[in-house]
DNA sequence: ACCTGAACACCGTTCAAGT
DNA sequence: ACCTGAACACCGTTCAAGT
C-alpha cells in the first residue's frame, strides 16, 4: 500500500494545451492586461518561470492563444458549399468577425506568424476556396481574399476597442457616452463638418454589427462585379 | 548687470506641443516599445513625472501622438473637389494608408477618442464629404464611409506588423523570410489547401501597397454601384 | 503653475538549482 | 524533461516637496 493519500503534490505539471487554454480563459475573463505570466502561472498552480518551458515569450503566448480561438471559427464554417460562393464567403467573414468582436485582443495577433498559427492558415484557405469558385484569376482572387480579411480585422479591431475610462469605471453608461458624443457633434459648425451633421442621426441610432455587414456587402458587391465583368 | 551667463538652468520646462512632438519623434525613430516616460523625459531634459503635468496617462499620450500625425494627412488632402467623388475618396484613403503603414503604432490609436483627437474627426469629415457627393442616403453614406475607414485601418495594421524575430535580429532578410514561407506553403497538401496553392505564385511576387489599392478599388466599386442603383 | 526626487507596485525574462 | 526560487532590469504611476 502506497501512501498516496498522504503525499502532497509539491510540483505542478502542465502541458502546452493547458497553458494556452488557461491563457485564453484569462484573456476572455479579464482582458489583455490581465494576462501576465504571474497570473497565468497562479491559475496553473506553479511559478511564472514554468510557463517558459512551453512558450519562449509573451508574444508567442498571444500568437498561440489567438490561433487557439480560431479553432471555433473553423468548426463553425465546415462544409460550406452553398449555391452562391459569395454567400459562403460572407458566412466565413461574419463568423470571424463575431469571434473577434468579443475578443479585442485577437485582432492584433491574427495571422502574424503562419508557422505558429496553423488555424489562421486554414481559415485563410477556407475563405479563399469560396472566392475561388467565382472563377477570377489567381491574382484577382488573392486580392479579393486579402481585402475581405483586411476589412474584417480592421472593422472588428475598431469596434472592439476598449471603452473610454468614464465608461469603464461606471461613471457613465455606454449609452450615455454615445449621447454625449452626439451632443458634442451637434454643436460643431455645420459648415466645417457637413458630413458629421449629415450622418448625425444615423450615428446616434446605428448598430455596429449591422454596419459591419453593410460594409462587407459593399465589398462583396465589388468582388462579384469583378467576377461578372471578367 | 545680471549674472545670467553664470547661472545654470536647473529646471526643465516644456509644453504640451513639445511633449507630443517628442513622443512622435521617439515613436518614429525607435518604435512603440521605445516610448517610455523615462526615455521621453530624458529627451525633454527632465524627470518622468514632469510629463504627467501634460498628459494623465500613457494612453492619452498615444491618443494625442496619433492625432498629431494626422495633421499631415489633413494637409495633404486639402481642396479635394475633382470631377469624380470616388477618386477624391480614394485619395484620402490612400494618403491615410501611406501614413499608417510607416507607423505601426498608429492603427491601434486611430479615432479612439473623438474628444482628444480633433484631427481624426476632421479626417472623418473630409472623407465623408467626398462620399456625400454620390447622393446616397445618410444611412448608406455613413455605412460607406465607415467601411472605407475600417478597410484602410485594418489593412494597414495587418501590413505594418512587426517583422518576425528572425528578421529583426538580422539572421534572416525580409526577402529570405518570404521565400521560406513560400517554400513551406508549397509543401502543404494541395487537397487540404487548394487556395494557398492557387495563389502561391501571386503571393511570392505581390506588393502590399499595390494589393491595398486593388482591395480599396473593389470596395469603391461596390459603393459606386450602390450609388448608381439608388 | 510646473517640475524634482524618490518611491511603490508591478512587469517580462533569466538562470542556477532542484527533482 | 520539467519545475522552483529568486533575482535582474525594467515599467507606469503617485506624491510630497520644492521653486
Amino acid at each position: 500500500m502506497a501512501d498516496d493519500s498522504k503525499r502532497t503534490r509539491t510540483r505542478a505539471t502542465h502541458s502546452l494545451e493547458a497553458v494556452i487554454a488557461e491563457a485564453v480563459a484569462l484573456l476572455d475573463e479579464s482582458g489583455e492586461q490581465a494576462l501576465t505570466f504571474r497570473a497565468l502561472a497562479a491559475r496553473l498552480g506553479g511559478g511564472p518561470a514554468s510557463v517558459y518551458w512551453y512558450v519562449s515569450s509573451k508574444d508567442e503566448l498571444l500568437d498561440r492563444a489567438s490561433d487557439h480561438v480560431l479553432a471555433d471559427v473553423l468548426a463553425a464554417t465546415e462544409d460550406l458549399q452553398g449555391s452562391d460562393p459569395i454567400d459562403d464567403a460572407r458566412t466565413v467573414a461574419v463568423t470571424l468577425f463575431d469571434t473577434i468582436i468579443v475578443r479585442p485582443w485577437l485582432a492584433a495577433y491574427f495571422m502574424r506568424d503562419a508557422e505558429q498559427q496553423p488555424n489562421a492558415l486554414r481559415l485563410f484557405d477556407r475563405l479563399g476556396r469560396q472566392v475561388m469558385r467565382l472563377g477570377l484569376t489567381a491574382h484577382d482572387t488573392f486580392d479579393a481574399v486579402s481585402a475581405i480579411i483586411g476589412f474584417v480585422i480592421g472593422t472588428a479591431a475598431d469596434l472592439s476597442q476598449q471603452p473610454p475610462q468614464t465608461v469603464r469605471d461606471g461613471s457613465l453608461s455606454l449609452d450615455q457616452h454615445l449621447q454625449d458624443a452626439v451632443a458634442r457633434w451637434r454643436a460643431l459648425d455645420p459648415h466645417e463638418f457637413p458630413f458629421i451633421h449629415f450622418i448625425l442621426d444615423e450615428f446616434a441610432t446605428h448598430d455596429d454589427a449591422t454596419q459591419f455587414r453593410a460594409g462587407l456587402d459593399l465589398l462583396l458587391d465589388g468582388i462579384r462585379q469583378r467576377a461578372e465583368a471578367g
